[in-house]
DNA sequence: GAGTACGAAATCGTATACGAAAACTATGAC
DNA sequence: GTCATAGTTTTCGTATACGATTTCGTACTC
């Protein structure tokens, strides 16, 4: 997973940072200070501005004029917008790459799964993401449109930055996430026509968000994890 | 329509650049020299190389290391790459609206799509396809979920990119886009439950691509209108 | 005449520098 | 003690400058 040749040092810089976003060395609200980035990262200043701007396209960072960067927090708003849209948009990524899913793939996903079922059995939910990320990245594998293909990663990361800070289970998501995906494999073994999948597949990802909306208020700010 | 205050030199960069690419002064393949557009809009390289950066994210601009950037061209799978996703966001983004929409919106949309039935009688492709985004953007007033209509108007943008150089009718279509918006103002009017809808504005944009990819090979680099 | 090698010009990438705006702090009035 | 205000500090925004890389043109060889 180590990031090839780092070509420019604004490339560098964005991928250094994103990555201290996502793995939540830098939690939402924290201030980005161009200068101290730069000197941390021993280039100058411009080419980290360059990559907060692209992190900010990005939804990772909010950027105000003349006042700074800070790292996009946690409002429950915008979980809602993302998660809506990640809904949609993995709908139509898994509906479109289904039927260039082989059976090899399959039998992968399967194997990511039970490593999942695990997971739960050991109580190890870092892991549980990761592997549910590469669950559907099996699935995506041979996605025909990498426009879509891109707006779930985007949709991926934002998460992921939540997640890094709030990170909490919605009592027995997770189980059910598990049993969802092996329905969805069933689905696509068995050539279910594309509306079938993708409205599968859209569920899958909102009722996380309504496990979520369900929550007592008190937990309102916390964040389920699938 | 025009600009408010322009804040920074980055954003009246970006914004003129912007324009420039949609109005179709700069055309596909245009090569955009950082000095050379910095001097015309009075600032430095540094706001313009921004601004580009941001038209790149958009998918407006390809940039290349060390060589530059360039108007992203009419390469015929990005144009079905972009119209499969507006299909999709479009289809989302008017299923979400339709429960938000007053009769007083529908009656403007109504006005709307008359006037593009006029266009079609004096043949005036310019303002139909200026119409056509007022139509959905009457639509989409009242989205709840900003995300999604931010994906929307990204996926315009890039077709009002294409467009604006090589603009042509995929002949009949634009009677039928006529018709298909009268026959979504009734499902919308009627509440016609979320997914019929979502679907009948999937089609609306799909039926366009269709008809693009029907087109004899030989016209296989123009594109079709809506 | 075609192809290669070398040099000049153009253009990008980034460091540095400085003016401008905002945020912070300390002082004084009420 | 609280609020307003002026001065200081921090941080951003952009101009300028220069080294690095690519591209283009020319001359030379085969």
């Amino acid at each position: 997973m180590t990031e090839a040749a780092v070509g420019s040092k604004s490339e560098q810089a964005y991928a250094a940072v994103k990555a201290r976003i996502v793995e939540g060395t830098y939690t939402p609200g924290y201030r980005l200070v161009l200068a101290k980035i730069a000197e941390d990262l021993g280039v100058s200043v411009v080419p980290v501005r360059e990559a907060i701007r692209r992190l900010e396209a990005e939804g990772l960072v909010k950027f105000e004029r003349n006042v700074g960067a800070t790292v996009s927090g946690i409002d429950p708003t915008e979980y809602l917008y993302t998660m809506q849209t990640l809904s949609i948009v993995e709908g139509a990524a898994t509906a479109l790459s289904a039927p260039l899913i082989d059976s090899v793939a399959i039998a992968r996903a399967r194997a990511v799964n039970a490593e999942m079922r695990d997971c739960l059995e050991h109580f190890d939910p870092v892991r549980f993401t990761a592997l549910n990320q590469d669950f559907h990245s099996v699935l995506f594998e041979h996605c025909p449109n990498p426009h879509i293909l891109d707006l779930v990663h985007r949709g991926w990361n934002r998460l992921a930055s939540i997640r890094a800070s709030t990170f909490r289970f919605v009592p027995g998501r997770a189980q059910e996430s598990v049993k969802e995906h092996e329905a969805l494999l069933q689905l696509i073994e068995s050539n279910a026509d594309a509306d079938t999948i993708e409205q599968a597949a859209r569920r899958h990802r909102s009722a996380t968000l309504d496990a979520y909306l369900a929550l007592p208020q008190s937990n309102a700010e916390s964040v389920s994890a699938h």
